[in-house]
DNA sequence: GCGCAATTGTACCGATCAGTTTATTAAATA
DNA sequence: TATTTAATAAACTGATCGGTACAATTGCGC
């Protein structure tokens, strides 16, 4: 290995970032080598498919992001915490409403028939594993559903208007409300087993 | 008028479901060419301003109809009537999920920032008199903006779910809960006055 | 029917697109 | 230190980009 500056995995990131703020179609090749400083020669080491190669590594690598942590903890924890905590990561991943979400922008393009499969799985396993954590902690699944739908629902939505009221306050206002209307439905917590 | 086949207006429809279906940096002249049907004469003739100028067209003409069908109502209508009917518009306008808004899309693109306050403006309008309108009906202020944000970001996240998963059925499913939360904070209709 | 302006099709422009090729660089190995 | 190989830079490809120029066509007022 020479010149060592870059590894492939600290490219990704840097990808990420610019076809999140251009989109697939926005980003054109020299957008992405004047942002992330590799040169086209780099980037046609590491993604010799290209431009396609690269959105499909940044689409894995921001699912994978989610599948630690916020999906997995969702099925595995206990679910009001892993709850908690996906309101938490969401808010942070997102920076409080100023980061788009990558999926659903690639959702919006017409660039979403070619990577239809990542894009619906990652809305899928976010839905369904939310409606998981949910049932688990006591509501039915038909209720369980349709909040997490709601949830995620409200979480892209409110990312279409931060950016398109330039004013990322309504997303972490937005994730308040949907934390506090899920509390509102689960069912209070019972005392603890022991003690008392 | 030569060949009055199209009319400036009779074009700016089929442009909207052009920039709709691709986005303002996919849609390229060929492509529009292509759907369209009109060549790059007839097209530069019409905006002589180019893409740019088409897009601010279609904006402007999408804009012009919520402001008929949805924004005006929601003033000068009696509320309940008004809101009843900006669901059923929405949904209709959306075609129950099928049909992305070409607005939210715009706002997640690098070209929001071109169109900016357009883009702005067709949210926060749509805010402001639902709020107005959910007011009217007896919210108190800070509810009824409340409430109002909460719909407009339901429904952007709607269109982006239902077309990430290509199932446009979670569209209209988020409208009539979004349609029963706002039923559900409105204070019971007074009996008529007269009468009884 | 004639003339004219509105409309349209087509050939073209320079710039930029995604992608390729080739040569150079630098680190790891021997 | 010589060899090898991953990594990078830069020049280049054909295709397509948004946009322009202009001639051909068309319908309308006369």
């Amino acid at each position: 290995m020479a010149r060592t500056i870059f590894e492939k995995d600290d490219v990704i990131p840097l990808l990420a970032e610019v076809f999140r703020a251009l989109g697939y179609e926005g980003a054109t090749l020299s957008a992405i080598t004047a942002r992330t400083g590799l040169s086209k020669g780099s980037l046609y080491h590491f993604f010799p498919n290209g431009k396609a190669e690269m959105a499909a590594a940044v689409l894995a690598h921001v699912d994978g992001w989610f599948e630690r942590e916020i999906f997995s903890p969702l099925l595995k924890e206990e679910p009001r915490t892993a709850i908690a905590r996906m309101w938490a990561a969401s808010d942070r991943y997102f920076q409080g409403g100023g980061r788009v979400c990558l999926v659903g922008a690639f959702a919006l393009e017409e660039t979403r028939d070619r990577f239809a499969s990542a894009i619906a799985g990652y809305f899928r396993r976010w839905i369904d594993t939310l409606a998981d954590a949910l049932q688990r902690a006591g509501l039915d699944h038909a209720l369980a559903r349709r909040l997490a739908e709601d949830s995620v629902v409200g979480i892209q939505g409110a990312l279409v208007l931060a950016r398109a009221l330039d004013e990322a306050a309504i997303f972490t206002r937005t994730l308040n409300a949907l934390a506090d209307r899920l509390n509102q439905a689960l069912p209070p917590t019972r005392p603890l087993p022991s003690e008392c």
